[in-house]
DNA sequence: CGCTTCTTTGAGCAGCATCAATACTGGTGG
DNA sequence: CCACCAGTATTGATGCTGCTCAAAGAAGCG
């Protein structure tokens, strides 16, 4: 466990700002947040479903997502998380998670109390607006992501999702020059797009062969942006990004 | 056009008091909004895809429902709204609307000035709760439609949207007896849950003959709650509702 | 260097899409 | 009152997309 600070919070102030604008007040009370960090191991759960939480988690380092646990195995991740995020900002209105949330690679992770974030919300409304706001883009992505899993083929779903975690990464400074880290297996793919592990095996082979994206490495490569997004149909609008980039 | 009235607002009332509790005065100051009402015809838009609205809108009667449109006439159906729902509450602090709104029905439709709404939220924190809530709520019910369409097979995805639209419909006191209104086609069905308008018939002639629903007329008729429950794996938790019923 | 996790590849198949034709239903006007 | 019409529901035939099962490489890690 750390105590707040600053420089820890960096990666939310940055979030905040690459979507919303934040008054000078606002943005000190943001910055003196309580805050505890912890440093979690890949593939541990923040918060579970059916929990009634206490706190919200902003992710500092590295990635999360969120899931859904059906019979049998199956899976759904609802979204994946990148520094500045705060995956269960809406614990802070409804009381019990109905989906958990979990680390993807090691992350540190903060932890604030509702307490701290509902006394935010009513001493500066625009903190409070870029909160809500916050959330409300959440949902925008996963109006995105329905409309994939729902209507787009298999290559489409695949080019669409790294046209956006190449942006989200992008807006916090985690992404340049057509390259962005990749830690997701496979798996956690075809679970967040609705396919089986081994079709997105097949896909990304596809990819690399057409030369969209480059060879399997630690990074994910970009090699043609306007092939990707004409095959995943994908239009940023959905993001709500106020400005392009904090890098 | 109309002017605003408590009578008018009512089911926007009732809906927010089946999710929240509201304290007196800002019940009266949700009462007092000023309201335009207008009677819009089956299949018209109330909003479209990138438009920059300056008001919100209630549903007051009918069906409404927000979607998404793809290349080749493909759609994606986001949500269905029956009355009280705000479904474009979003756009309070979106600017640029990422998918349509729609009547399915006819319906009457209340407009909400967006500068209105605000000065609400801002002179009562339990109204701003509430509202942001609601649209926290719709988020939810985003995430549990991506896990159907990307993990449940089209039985387990018709039998969950049936439990659902019934118990929103019951909230408002719009279904009772296991019967309620259901005036979708199935190609509405289909563009909701990633399906085919056949493979829609198909299935709900499956769901008839096992004695699941009742046989085709205006009203959708629950037969067998348990066995429509378990076939898609439906647990009303991510509809955090407060109380079970207005009506 | 041995273990585990992840990726890759092959073979066979199932769920659901697509195309196409036919019935039904409610609403309309003669 | 009935014929007509547009939209919707139903049914059949066919085949593609992506799943499942299975096994063999790679890669990271202690």
């Amino acid at each position: 466990m750390g105590s707040a600070s600053n420089a820890e919070l960096a990666p939310l102030l940055r979030k905040l700002e690459s979507i919303a604008t934040l008054s000078d007040p606002a943005r000190e009370a943001v910055a003196a947040l309580p805050m505890t960090v912890r440093v979690v191991e890949a593939r541990h759960d923040l918060a579970r479903d059916k929990d009634r939480p206490t706190h919200c988690c902003v992710v500092l380092t590295g990635w999360a997502c969120r899931c859904k646990l059906l019979d049998e195995g199956r899976r759904q991740i609802l979204s994946f998380h990148v520094p500045g995020d705060i995956p269960d900002l809406q614990s802070l209105h409804l009381k019990v998670l109905d989906h958990s949330l979990g680390t993807v690679t090691q992350c540190r992770v903060g932890f604030l109390p509702h307490e701290a974030l509902r006394e935010l919300s009513v001493r500066f409304p625009d903190a409070a607006s870029a909160l809500w706001r916050d959330t409300l883009i959440d949902a925008s992505i996963f109006r995105e992501w329905m409309t994939g899993i729902g209507r787009r083929t298999a290559h489409g779903r695949i080019a669409h999702i790294i046209c956006e975690m190449y942006l989200k990464l992008h807006a916090v400074g985690l992404a340049e020059n057509d390259r962005c880290p990749w830690p997701v297996t496979q798996t956690d793919i075809g679970d967040a797009l609705g396919l089986s592990n081994v079709h997105v095996n097949r896909v990304l082979g596809d990819l690399r062969a057409q030369g969209l994206i480059g060879p399997r490495e630690r990074d994910l490569v970009i090699l043609d942006w306007d092939a990707l997004r004409a095959l995943g149909e994908f239009d940023e609008t959905y993001l709500h990004m106020e400005r392009k980039a904090a890098a």
